[in-house]
DNA sequence: GATTTCGACTGAACCGGTTTAGTAGGCACA
DNA sequence: TGTGCCTACTAAACCGGTTCAGTCGAAATC
């Protein structure tokens, strides 16, 4: 099957290739009348623009990348990374962006994929996700000026522009809520260290400890997946001066601590309570449903789609903060029992 | 900054850009010591062919396309398609093709995507995902003629090719360990009705509840969703006669059913067996950890991608059989306990 | 009535590759 | 010495859009 080009309505309508060009992208240099009629006929061949020729001839690719650096078995297993891309995907859709998406094994294979993507003018812009502390790709993306926007943050964003949440503030309130119930023990299972997030916690989780006298706060890196969530956990119950409650840096991590827990016959919330970040449909399906920091994570896709078309059109853009995670208080979390 | 084009590697090299283009894609027609310099200035200067004046030329777009047709919290809870992606993404980024990903409401939005991307020559070929019964989206993709890999089967895949693995014999598998195991009443909690490997689960599941002499051999309907899989527990579980053991068709609901199954004061698996298909990482961070069917998922997408890159290339291909997926007895499947 | 202006449109260049047709030079063979 | 053939290249067309520089006729201006 042929596919219809600006040639053959032209043909059709007895006027320019020009002329289509013009009547199809609503610019001046055709009157009304053609218009409508190269739309018509237009329409009733089905044409669809070949976007390799207008990425050739024009500016955009009509494309946007999504670059992502994680193994697989987390990939699979962390919500988060679909529903983003779900919210990613509703904004871009409407203005007919395509997205574009490469698995990638680290951090140089991931400057790579930009290099190339910008070399091959494959898209316009991209996503940077997992933010590091001084992270590597975004003077790289500067160098190139290929407009990106950095999901997380605050700060290491350069001049680019992002999509934050106060994830200190969220983690705070958590706190402050374990100590209201009686809590003076709090641990905390982090994710990957070197991730900004996770050291914005880190250092929000130290200091409001100190700042509401605790007994302890300790934290123990791990690397979201249920295996080092569970091994985490027994290292923190195992110890003489166990903690009453955890809170978790993803719902899985959260989920393989409370099976932990109740392997060894610690009830739950009665000896411990556990929280967990990212509140997945996950959480509420444990027995007892989890406490969980959660947020709108496709709208958080959305808001980052925007910026990256904004910062497409060349608008002037800097960081959005999005909204703060906010606790739902579940089964998982009481006050701790009188030891 | 300025993109390298073959123009300019022509320019240092003293040669046409006809000769860079032989050099560089390996055809003959250069010598090999011409070859060897242009490859060495295109690699010092950075060079990425532009990706839009290849396929406005050449053939392909050296892009492929998924459209995913689930709602976002469906999509973020199943780690299926994220493992997936990533066994395809494998394939496709060892020659350098880009994954397309498009998140669509319904069926027919997912067509006309097929055909834009089509009309845009934006993709060389497609993933199609969720095979239904008489799939509308074959015989469009056969009549565009673009190359297409269904993944699931087998039939209803028209001339297209397929990559599919033998659900019926997996669930009659299962059934005959738990029939070992002394059960007698069996359920099945089903996923989407009218995709295909629901419609194959159900019908392999009557059968063999026949040929096995079940007592009982009853499906519910359901959708993947934690929730329903939860009302769909509660409904089998509330019912005289009810089942000693249930199948679900996936691992979001089986440990939603695990959940209700504690909350009605049921033991697992003294008062009921649980089996998960979809061996996810959740399935062993339950208490019990779920009995499973699992496959290798990424291996699966490799295969599709490989099927799909053939397709592409005009080779010949039908239906490439996957492995079947295994049980993995664990802790949430036993003897029933005597009535 | 001559000149300017403007709207509507055309023709051609251009984007950066691939590919086809053509050519120059070297060597073998009669 | 001429013919044929091969290798190693070049020039130019081509893909399908966008866009720039004109052209043409009609209306507006003086």
């Amino acid at each position: 099957m042929k596919r219809p080009t600006i040639a053959d309505i032209a043909r059709r309508a007895g006027v320019s290739k020009g002329a289509v060009s013009y009547a199809l992208n609503g610019q001046p240099g055709v009157s009304e009348a053609t218009r409508q009629r190269i739309i018509a006929i237009a329409q009733e061949i089905g044409f669809n623009p070949n976007s390799a020729a207008r990425a050739l001839s024009g500016a955009t690719a009509n494309a946007v990348g999504l670059a992502l650096c994680r193994p697989a078995r987390i990939l699979g297993i962390e919500p988060f990374f679909m529903e983003l891309i779900s919210g990613v995907e509703g904004e871009l859709s409407a203005r007919s962006y395509a997205l574009t998406l490469q698995v990638v094994a680290d951090p140089d294979a991931e400057i790579a994929v930009y290099r190339r993507w910008w070399g091959e003018r494959r898209v316009d812009g991209v996503f940077v996700c997992d933010l590091r502390v001084d992270d590597r790709r975004v003077p790289v993306l500067e160098e190139l000026q290929l407009p990106a926007v950095v999901i997380g943050g605050p700060g290491h964003t350069g001049t680019l522009a992002s999509v934050w949440a106060d994830d200190a503030a969220a983690l705070v309130e958590t706190m402050e809520y374990l100590v209201a119930l009686g809590h003076r023990r709090i641990a905390r299972v982090g994710g990957l260290p070197g991730l900004l997030h996770t050291e914005i916690r880190g250092k929000a989780f130290v200091e409001a400890g100190e700042r509401l006298g605790l007994e302890q706060s300790l934290t123990v890196p791990s690397d979201y997946t249920g295996e080092e969530g569970a091994r985490a956990t027994r290292r923190l119950l195992g110890a003489a001066g166990r903690p009453t409650a955890i809170i978790y840096d993803n719902d899985v991590m959260a989920i393989a601590g409370l099976a932990v827990a109740q392997e060894m016959g610690l009830a739950v919330p009665g000896d411990l309570s556990i929280v967990a970040w990212d509140d997945s449909a996950l959480c509420q399906l444990t027995h007892p449903p989890l406490t969980a920091l959660g947020r709108d994570i496709p709208a958080y896709g959305a808001h980052a789609a925007r910026q990256l078309l904004a910062a497409i059109e060349g608008r002037e853009i800097g960081a959005y903060q999005d909204e703060t995670a906010h606790l739902t208080p579940r089964g998982s979390t009481a006050a701790p029992s009188p030891a």
